[in-house]
DNA sequence: TTTAAATCTTTTAAACTCAAAATATAATCC
DNA sequence: GGATTATATTTTGAGTTTAAAAGATTTAAA
């Protein structure tokens, strides 16, 4: 596996999916903030949560969503103080916390979800079909290899 | 541009894009720290100032990295702090401040960007020649389409 | 069963991040 | 020239982020 300039465009390689990834990150921040006054970590938790019926523990979240466990702690202190998620001290666990939706939460993301699709239709809107879902195989690659380098 | 199985593959992307930059930077941000003990926004703005060699002001700074101009000031006079970088006020203009990297500044990146390009060689290792450059050029239309979103 | 190790979560300290307001300087208008 | 507008940066306040340490609980081992 070589080439000096394999090595050169591979830096070129992140740099993109750098940019790419943070250009959409700004818009779709900005307009959460304006249209549903929410933060992005707190949507992006919230999404997480919509998308298990039944609960997910802290630990589930953050592994979910690549951030640190402490992290998640505040973000997830933030919508239990809005209303919009509970959090459930384990009945046979008691290390465990499971948060969920509340109603109001599950209405309140209905919403932002059905705003946040047609936004990235738009961002994204140029990439279409076949050729798209090959270019997210591509990106799906990425995740497990950089997992496996993390333990080296 | 249309199609309802279109629109979810694009939050698919979406999801794919965020995880890849996400998963290389988990990496890349603790090896930056264990082995030069400098974080990941730090080593950026090093890099954004080593390749211009007569010095960027904050506001290039920030606009090159898409990152917030207060923010650019804090990272700049940790930077300032460490003796690796220098501010200049703006002779002719003086609201402009000009940083750049000191001789200690450009001798300690010099072996961090050997180190990160080695990294990302291995990260990115399962990507090669033609594809790889076709994969980056996808990427690279995303940043133009998101800016042009951002004013709508 | 008492101790030790493992798991889950929170807390802490330092740094990053943004948007908005404030400050300082420059350019333009009248 | 003096007032207004525009530009460049910093400050501020709230929130995010990480790593490491601490707390609480469970599991395993002796």
């Amino acid at each position: 596996m070589g080439g000096l300039a394999d090595s050169k465009n591979r830096l070129r390689l992140w740099l993109r999916l750098q940019r790419a990834s943070r250009s959409i990150e700004t818009v779709v921040r900005e307009r959460l903030r304006v249209n549903f006054a929410v933060t992005l970590p707190q949507f992006d938790v919230m999404a997480a949560l919509d998308r298990a019926d039944s609960g997910l523990t802290m630990s589930e979240i953050s592994t979910f969503l690549l951030v640190s466990n402490g992290n998640v702690t505040g973000i997830v202190d933030r919508l239990v103080a809005d209303g919009v998620a509970i959090r459930v001290r384990g009945t046979g666990d008691r290390r465990k916390n499971f948060v969920g939706l509340t109603p109001k939460g599950r209405g309140a993301f209905a919403k932002m979800a059905a705003a946040h699709e047609r936004w990235i239709n738009e961002l994204l809107g140029q990439f279409e079909g076949r050729e798209m879902q090959d270019l997210a195989a591509e990106l799906g690659r990425i995740e497990p290899a950089a997992a496996a380098q993390k333990e080296v």
